[in-house]
Parts: structure tokens; sequence; C-alpha cells
DNA sequence: GCATTATTTTAATCTGCATTAAAATTTTTG
DNA sequence: CAAAAATTTTAATGCAGATTAAAATAATGC
């Protein structure tokens, strides 16, 4: 129950603000955004985003929380949808994809984890890694159980998180491309692992 | 002849400077470090770097020039050495990442050029896009000669890229995991685009 | 070895933002 | 509607880190 964040002003506000941080992030850059970017966005003063966030590191850590939060949602989705390992990974794929581009996003890239102060570093750090653990997981699954090609797993891994992670950095909000790119980039991004096929080489 | 940079003292300092200049931005963020980082790499003072560079900025646009230039090395052999479209495609990938992971890097990660100055910044994008629309090309090629399944060649450089540009985010100079690299990397993102397998679906 | 040029350092200065405190305004509650 | 709580603004302050000028050292050419 505490789990599910009431939605009153203050988190409504608190939500806002982070997607528009995501973005100016995303667009600008972590050292190019000034909290007046941000606040700009809302209608709001720059002090006042102090009301929602102890400092600016914070305010990226947020982000960072918010973004670890919905690629986990695709990842449990995705997980307890799909019946083979190939499935779950184009679910979560998919599902992962249509948040990023949806209204739920932008989802903050994060690159700037090393300038989180310790404890929020390792955090973020610990759940980005149990992220890709899982979806390693799933890739070692669909070996197993024949639907996905035999594999390098970890690097496997790293190159769909790669494709994944690059979308808001090439992708704007256009909506006739976010339609693109929810139809395009769970095939695309599968269609290497599938079993069964002509290695071609 | 103009185009190779002599090898004099200055040249030699200046590449090292870029060097150690790539690796921190990757690993720290752009606002995570300060001249005073990159400079230590060197065994230098902070102030000694202006020798080199105008400012921090210019410091970060010649460390994207750079990886623009290694970029289009990679494209421009590839492209060369590769019969079909498929094999360019495989050759430009391998290329890129054996200069990633080797000693000519690392590269820097394009994440800051919001950050620089309206000439830089258009100059970058510029060669940044004319990069992609090369890599496209390939794919088009790929298509048209049959040893491409036909697909969104935009969105599939997308992704190709994407998984390309990440790797400085998890690849820290392990030597040993930089030979699984370069000997994984290009089939993993190749495989999925040859022509005449089963579609799996 | 002397003069010139190249490179680096020392020691300040400068400045854009982040940050804060207090006041003002808006919203909620009873 | 009055009082309390929540939210935002105004107006400073502070500081890390970029930048600069001048001096010091090292390299180079003649």
């Amino acid at each position: 129950m505490a789990q599910i964040a009431e939605a009153n002003r203050f988190n409504v506000q608190r939500d806002r603000m982070l997607k528009a941080a995501a973005r100016c992030f995303n667009e600008k850059g972590y050292s190019g955004t000034s909290l007046k970017d941000v606040s700009r966005h809302l209608g709001l003063t720059d002090a006042a985003l102090y009301y929602y966030v102890r400092n600016k590191e914070e305010l990226v850590y947020q982000c960072y929380r918010r973004a670890a939060e919905l690629g986990q949602e695709a990842m449990d989705r995705g997980r307890a949808e799909g019946a083979t390992g190939l499935e779950q990974a184009r679910l979560y794929i998919r599902y992962h994809v249509e948040i990023m581009v949806g209204e739920r996003g932008p989802v903050a890239i994060m690159s700037e984890i090393p300038s989180l102060k310790r404890e929020h570093r390792e955090e973020i750090l610990a759940v980005s890694r149990r992220h890709s653990a899982v979806f390693e997981a799933i890739l070692q699954q669909g070996i197993d159980d024949g639907s996905i090609a035999p594999c390098n797993v970890r690097m496997t891994g790293n190159a769909v998180m790669g494709a994944l992670n690059w979308i808001p950095k090439w992708f704007h909000g256009n909506p006739a491309m976010a339609e693109t790119i929810v139809a395009e980039f769970p095939d695309i991004l599968t269609r290497g692992l599938a079993a069964g096929q002509a290695s071609c080489q």
C-alpha cells in the first residue's frame, strides 16, 4: 500500500518535474541544463524545485530511480507474459520501448551515475546491474528452452541494452517516429536471437 | 599531406590529453570531471591544458572530433573491404569496436553535444548524421544486393549505433573483455540482418 | 653557450549556477 | 471565514571549478 504513490498535488507536480528534468538532461546534457531550464518547463522558479528535492544531485538521482522503476516494470511484465525466453525478451523490449516513447516518457539516460553521491550511486548501480542480470537470465532461459540460439548472454545483453538506452538520444517526441520505434525495435533486437535459423556467415 | 598530423611533441601530448579526457568523460560524466581530473592523468597541472585547448568546451569538441574521425575510419575500411552490404556492415562494426576497446581508445561518447557552442555543435551533428547516413546506405545496399533481409534501415541503423555507442559505458579497459567484445559484437549485431533465414515469429 | 621558442606552473581572479532564508501567496481544513 | 499547512517567489549568498596573466622551467636551434 505504501508502495503506490498517492496522486496528490505534491506527487503530481513531482512527477511532472522528473519528466521535465529527464527531458532536459537527455536533450541538453547534465551540465548543459540548469535548474532554471527545468523549472521553466513547469512554469515555476528555479528555487521552487527545492521544495521537491534537496539539491540538483537528488534531482538526477530521482530521475534515475524513476527510469529504473519503469525499466523494471517492463521487465516484470515481459517475464510474466512471455512463455519462452525469446517471447519474454521481445515483450520486455516492446514494453520498455513503449514506455520510453509514450506519454510516460521521457526516461532519463543514466549518463551521470558517477556524479551521484556514494549512497545514491551504489543504489542506482545495484539496481542497474540487477536489471541487466535479469535480462541475461531471460536470454539464458531462452537458450535452455530452445527458443534462443546459444550465444554469449553477457555480450548480447549489453548490445540490446545499449540499443535501448540510446533511444532517447535520437528520439525527441515525434509521434510518428514513436509508432515506428514501437513497431520495429522489438523485432530488430530479437531477430538475431531466434534459434533454428541459417547462420549465414 | 596536411591531413596527417605530425608526430611532434605537441601533437603527441595533445593526443594523450584527448584520450585522458575521453576516459574521464566516459567514466565520470562531463560535469563530474574537472580539468584537474584530466590533467592529473597526464602528470600536469590543470592550467597546462590551456596550452592545448582554448577552454573546456573545446576539449570536449576535440574529443568528439577525434571520435568522429575514428568512426569514419572504421566505416571507410568496412566499405572498402566488404563485398556485400552485409560484409561491409560487419567489417565496419568490427573495426569500430576494435578501435574503441583497443590501444587507440577510449573514444568519447557524444553525450554532451548540446553543450557545445553553436559552431562546434553544428559541425559535430553534421558529421554524426553523415556517419549514420552512410551506415544506412550500407544497409540499403545489402538489401539491394540480397545479403540483408528487407528492414527499416533508419531504425536498424539507430539500433546498431546505440549498441556501439553504449560500449564505453560498461567497458573500462579489461583486456579479456576487450577480446570478447571484438569476437562477439560483429556477429551479435549482424546476425539479425542476414537475408534468407526463417523469420521465427 | 646564448637566444629564442615551447611548455608548464604558480597564484590569482572571475563567474555561472546552485543553494538558502525569509517573505508572499495559494490551498486546504475544520 | 479564519487558521494552518502547503507551495512558490524574491532576493541574497556562496563556492567549485573554469579561466587568466605572469613567471618559471625546459627544449631547441645556431
